[in-house]
DNA sequence: TCTACGTTTCAACGAGAGTTGATATATAGG
DNA sequence: CCTATATATCAACTCTCGTTGAAACGTAGA
């Protein structure tokens, strides 16, 4: 991920309606939620969330499909991942102990209580 | 961290001249770099840096100090992985494999090299 | 085909953010 | 004390962003 698409991602997390889709999809999980759904979730008008839902996927946040008149968006896992990784990449320079928080707090991820990772 | 915060955060971060210090900060380590040298890496002018800096360190990103005639800014790394965990919190609601190329892109960073973590 | 529902697009308005230039504060040295 | 350096503050302007209302598009069922 380069400067500027990182600089579209934090720019869309940084607008309170947005910030609350992407956490409403990040909890959803990979099977999303519609459109009108999300509206309700973050108290949105329907012409206003469209802006919005545009504008992430745009940043490379959510992605959408359509089911029957309804249009499901998900967050995208793997932007939010290479956003992370962009604001901390080269965090080490000879001093490690300093990031570690940052890989300390994904760590409490349910994601890690498996043996998925660390093995 | 509440969203209320991490609105803050992201926005501070959605604005070319500060994702730049920020960047720099980071890579820069616990150490930090005077203003000056800011405004010469970003290439912003000082009385706007100014700015800038006011609102990173208002959204706790970067924290500063004075030593002599300069202002030494560092990242504020605690901060950083709150808002990395804020906007990852509840990613994994039954589908743990998800979410887990997040903690991997942190997982890339020197960090994990020692056995600091994961121990 | 017609109607109902869900979602998107468009133009216009209002509010807020970022830049600039001038000015002010703080520290160090002569 | 006076000057120079480093950084911060303020007012003014410009421009972009978010919201709103009206209208259009796409899909499903009668």
């Amino acid at each position: 991920m380069d400067e500027r698409q990182a600089l579209a991602a934090f720019a869309a997390l940084g607008q309170e309606h947005r910030l609350r889709v992407v956490r409403a999809l990040v909890t959803a999980g990979p099977d999303g939620l519609a459109a009108g759904v999300l509206a309700e979730t973050v108290k949105v008008a329907g012409n206003n969330l469209s802006f919005h839902l545009k504008e992430l996927s745009h940043a490379g946040l959510i992605t959408s499909r359509r089911e029957g008149k309804s249009v499901i968006y998900s967050a995208a896992y793997g932007g939010l991942s290479d956003l992370v990784q962009f604001l901390m990449r080269d965090c080490c320079q000879g001093h490690p102990e300093v990031c570690a928080p940052a890989v300390a707090a994904l760590d409490a991820c349910d994601c890690t209580t498996g043996d998925t990772l660390h093995a």
